[in-house]
DNA sequence: TGTACATCAGTGAACGCGCGTTCACTGATGTAC
DNA sequence: TGTACATCAGTGAACGCGCGTTCACTGATGTAC
């Protein structure tokens, strides 16, 4: 809202991590500088450094932001739907339109150096996962190692195929993709999957 | 084979290419550092430089192995077989396999700066992708992007699963996993995907 | 088989820049009386 | 309502290190005669 900074910026945090949150997306984590932030923000190199210990805590709390911003598009994706194949369906649909649309959060969620350093992160993942079970029912038998214990079958390759397809179009592997167009890819990958996950 | 290296390391080209890996695979493409290769093989840090013009010609370098290595990888594995789905799946059980095996390799073939230095692997690239849609017989009518329109559905699906399911390996995200059982899930995720493949 | 010379693959010292982080400081803001 | 003081959020200068890259050099290897 202020036109004129002075001397107090007010909205140094937030900038600081909406500033990143641009870079990355455009760049790539490695290409947030610290100092690049202040100076893009008219502030001198050390001013970030009264907001966050260090580049990697700033790091931290903007993946925060984005794991709660995930999880609430997810499930409000899923809100609207009775059956609970096509529920998942729309979660995964979801995730894909929220790696496309905030690049940044995405890659900084695909990061586990990053994505360790949070407890708040794992425990919202953690909720996500067991969701995704109750939603398809899946029964957790033997599986194929103690790590992904507690996955189906069904529930990893839906994961996989969404994770995929998401990293394909934020690494650049599909070339420029809309939105909206990724949203049809979605819909369409899903489809393919879901004869198999409805005789699981 | 030489015990004590002389003046002369003779092999430092080739070594140099394998330390660059080792580190790949252990902490990332970011870890590699000349100077620490260099210092690795007992040779000095100006060393490197004799044999790459530059630490990002290295790694263009290492990536062109990389992607010689992963098709002759998927060919093999493909060529036992007669019907073409299974051939296909085949194909995407080798692939995810090799990016395990060979982290390094898989972490550096999906950076598109640095793929997108070599025509050479991306007409490899190219040439896999014409064979897999060949195999699987897929039409290709309107798509939902000019980026993706040689690809059907069912092929990105497949790839998109592979693709997710590698990185979420090399990643971390699936915790610690062998080979043999990266191979045991890549068997049941692409079950899965089955039923939708073969009714395209 | 030995000597002269070109070429190749190393050395080691140094440069230079980018960038995260620190430090003593100062101007602005909020609170007590 | 005004003054004194604590606290907070900036400054700007500097540090220090890591790391890619350059340069003039030198020891080893290969080839011609």
């Amino acid at each position: 809202m202020a036109t004129k900074r002075a001397y107090h910026h007010g909205e140094l945090r937030r900038a600081l991590l909406d500033e990143a949150r641009r870079v990355i997306a455009q760049d790539g984590i490695e290409a947030v500088k610290t100092n690049h932030l202040a100076a893009a923000l008219g502030v001198s190199s050390a001013a970030p450094f009264r907001h966050f210990a260090s580049r990697d805590a700033l790091l931290v709390a903007l993946a925060e932001e984005g794991a709660a911003h995930l999880i609430e598009t997810m499930n409000a994706a899923a809100a609207g739907h009775e059956d609970p194949l096509e529920a998942h369906r729309a979660r995964g649909v979801a995730y894909v339109r929220f790696a496309v649309e905030q690049p940044a959060y995405f890659r900084l969620l695909s990061r586990r150096d990053i994505v360790g350093q949070s407890t708040q992160i794992q425990d919202l993942a953690a909720q996500n996962l067991a969701l995704m079970e109750q939603v398809l029912g899946a029964a957790q038998k033997g599986a194929a190692s103690p790590a992904v214990a507690r996955r189906s079958a069904g529930v990893l390759a839906a994961q996989a195929l969404t994770y995929g397809l998401a990293r394909m179009i934020t690494d650049g592997l599909l070339g420029e993709i809309t939105p909206s167009q990724a949203e049809t890819l979605a819909h369409e990958l899903t489809e393919v999957l879901g004869p198999g996950l409805a005789g699981d």
